[in-house]
This record gives C-alpha cells, sequence and structure tokens, in this order.
DNA sequence: GAAAAACATTGACATAAGTCAACACTTTTA
DNA sequence: TAAAAGTGTTGACTTATGTCAATGTTTTTC
C-alpha cells in the first residue's frame, strides 16, 4: 500500500509504523452519489480519501444543501468528530467514484497519538481545517453572490471547462440564476467572455479584484 | 501567578514548567474599545485571557463588522495565526476592561511543543476552536434571524439581564430594528415576556425549539 | 440635575437574492 | 435517432433583512 504514503497525515511514518496502520484499515471503495456519512451519525472510523471527490454539506432549514467543502484525494475527513466522540456535525457524500481507507479510530488513537509526530501532523491537519471553515466563513458571510462569483473566476478559472454551471452554483451556495444573470452581467461590462465550450477567459482581471474588496 | 492554573491550557502543567512559562510571559492590562490585534496583523504572541471579555470580529466589503467570537476568561486566543505564521485572519477588540497574559510564542515553540500533555492541550483548544466556527458557520449561513434570535433566548436567556439589545444584535450579526421587531412579533405571540428591566421569560419553549428548527 | 449621548421602537422604503414559470438548448438514455 | 432528462436563460414576482428617518426613552457625563 503505497498510497498510504501519499496521504499528508501519514508521510512521515517508518515503515514498521506503516505496517501497523495497515492491520487497523481497509480500503473502501464508493461510487458517485453514495453518502459515507450523515450528519448526526456516530463516527468510528477515520477516512482519508486516496481516489475521487468527496463533498461536505450542511442541510439548512428548506432541506437545501449547503456546501461547505470538497476533499480531494489526500484529504483526512472529519477528524474533529472522531477527537470529540461528536456526532459529525455535516453530510459527506461522493461526487465521483472514489477510494477510501478506512482507519479504525480507537486503535489508531491508542497506537499512534503518543506519537509526537503524529500528534503534530494532527494539529497540522486540524489547522487545515480551520482554515477552510474561515475561508466558508469568508465565502458565506462577509461575500456578496458577484464577489463569490469574482473569487471563484479568479481562483478556480479552469473548472469552468469541466463543472456546469449547476455545479458551480452549488459550490457557491448560490441558485444557477443568480449564476447566471451575474456572468451575463460580467460578460456585457467585458470583464470576462465564454465560448462555446464554456470555457471562460479574463479580460478584465483588476475589475473583478476590485469587485472582490469593493 | 496562580491564575495560569486556572487557563485550561495550562492546568495540567507541573510546578517546574509553570516556572518556565512564568518566564516567557507578561500580563498586560487593557481597557475597553482597546485593540489586540488587527486583521492582517503579523501575530508574535499568544495571548490567554486572564480577566475581562474580548470580542473577535471581521470586516465586510461595508466596513460593518461581522462578530465572530467572543472570549472569556481562561480562553486561548488565535493560535491558528500562530501555528501557520499567517496573519490574524480577524479583529480583535477589548469590550471590557481586561487581563490578558502575553506569551511569547517562539519560546513557547521550543521549550513545550515537544512536551505531549502540551500538544494534546493544544490539540483541544483547536477542536475547541473547531466547533465554534461550525457554530459560526451554522448561525451565519443556516439560521435566519428569527431561527437566531430563538437559539440566543434558549441558551443566553441570562445575557438579555446584562446586555443592550444593540450589544445582542451585533453578536447575532443582525441589526438592532431586527432584533427588536422580532422580539415584539415573539412578545405578541406570547412566546417570551420581557420586563421593565430588560429581564426575559420564556412562556412557550417549544414553540421557540420550533423556530429554531423550522 | 441638566445637557448630551446612547439606545429602542416604529414606519416607509430599498435591495440582494431566491422563487417560479416558460422556453430553448444539450446531453443522456433506450 | 427519438424521447426524456437535465441545463441555461430570462422575466415577473416574493421575501427577508437592511437602511434611513423620526421620535421617545434611558443612561452617562459634567
Amino acid at each position: 500500500m503505497e498510497r498510504i504514503k501519499n496521504i499528508a497525515c501519514f508521510a512521515n511514518l517508518s515503515d514498521e509504523q506503516l505496517e501497523k496502520l495497515k492491520k487497523i484499515s481497509v480500503i473502501k471503495k464508493y461510487n458517485a452519489k453514495e453518502i459515507l456519512f450523515y450528519e448526526g451519525d456516530t463516527p468510528v472510523y477515520l477516512y482519508a480519501l486516496l481516489k475521487g471527490m468527496l463533498k461536505v454539506y450542511k442541510t439548512n432549514f428548506k432541506g437545501q444543501q449547503i456546501f461547505l467543502h470538497q476533499f480531494y484525494p489526500g484529504g483526512l475527513v472529519a477528524e474533529l468528530a472522531n477527537f470529540e466522540n461528536i456526532p459529525y456535525p455535516a453530510t459527506a457524500e461522493f461526487t465521483s467514484n472514489s477510494e477510501v481507507l478506512r482507519i479504525d479510530y480507537a486503535s489508531l488513537e491508542k497506537d499512534f497519538f503518543k506519537n509526537p509526530d503524529i500528534s503534530m501532523e494532527i494539529i497540522k491537519s486540524l489547522i487545515a481545517k480551520h482554515k477552510i471553515l474561515i475561508e466558508i466563513i469568508q465565502k458565506e458571510v462577509i461575500l456578496t453572490a458577484d464577489a463569490k462569483i469574482a473569487k471563484f473566476i479568479l481562483e478556480n478559472l479552469e473548472l469552468f471547462d469541466t463543472l456546469k454551471n449547476t455545479q458551480i452554483a452549488s459550490i457557491l451556495n448560490i441558485t444557477p440564476e443568480t449564476l447566471s444573470r451575474t456572468l451575463s452581467k460580467f460578460k456585457t461590462a467585458s470583464i470576462i467572455t465564454i465560448d462555446e465550450r464554456h470555457h471562460v477567459s479574463i479580460l478584465d482581471k483588476e475589475k473583478l479584484e476590485e469587485i472582490l474588496s469593493a
């Protein structure tokens, strides 16, 4: 299982430690749209995403999904809930066919947490999550829809080539209508162009940055 | 410095370790409305709040404060920024006359982080922050103004005795007008009563819980 | 204890974003 | 390749909350 080494959290483990880890973990495969865990579930395992994509979302009072985060391979999923023995605070759903390393949390805690390297890695991982959460707050609470879209164009331009507008809208927690209207506005203001293949090009980067901060 | 022992993070230190800590830290006093650090500042110290209150907020595109968190005595402030050597992601302002323990972060890292107890405490503190952030997301993204207020009444009833409506509104990131209107609505619906001393009593707890989740 | 400042309440209005519906255009499925 | 499903766009409307202004009340300050 060379692939375990590619997980940031376990990159620095000795071969011996990797062997131990192997014994308490198993690789599981999931298809797109399958659920890894629901909000409210009690955590038993720690998951590391090896392949595919996993989105995490909460559900609001109207039953709508509020997108929180997308995990890519290498990500360590939801260690907060594990640590605290509290239910998962959100739902995790695969958005493509994926593989996860499922680790027995109790054994991990027993065997590894005394290791200062591991606890340092866990601190780092928590900090990374922390950053994600602060970004979510930034995105959801501080930014207007126009600013969210400007930010997305500046930071994830290439995703327009692969994602549909509905998917982008759901990542930004806005409606497809709002996204469509704002993109049209940006087009008529000559800030961007969009070709037939849904590829977006930036014409006026400064104006985008201005929208983001103004 | 008996008071250092009362900080959750340092509660389990030996006397010897406490001595060491004393050497790299100093107590500072601040008045209400003074700023501990601004969003964007580079962190040099780690702060532990000994006395008073400290609010943390971000500023949005219109220059308005978005309240994030209030620290009470015992809280360890902003360790994320310290760890990552990134600028503070928010501004911290004292809301009453306060005292903080200012710890030299570089020395702390050198002397204490090898100690597994300390790193476990830091993990715990990070997890606590994590929870706060998730709650902020819950509060800001998922809840309506009515639900925020219902939640606040259910969870912080006694704060109505001491805080003005403007302060409560700022904690909830709503305008005083909205708070006033919603409280009137709750009163006419016989869900709560408010006496001359601004003391709130709950008449219909179930209805409040319904507003929170519906 | 009078004047100034801060706070609370209410009404009228503004605004950003969501909702709903219609319709055209694509992609998937059979 | 036809039918069905999904996606994008646009217009009209709704809604929650904020903004501004007026007025009264409470608190602070000198």
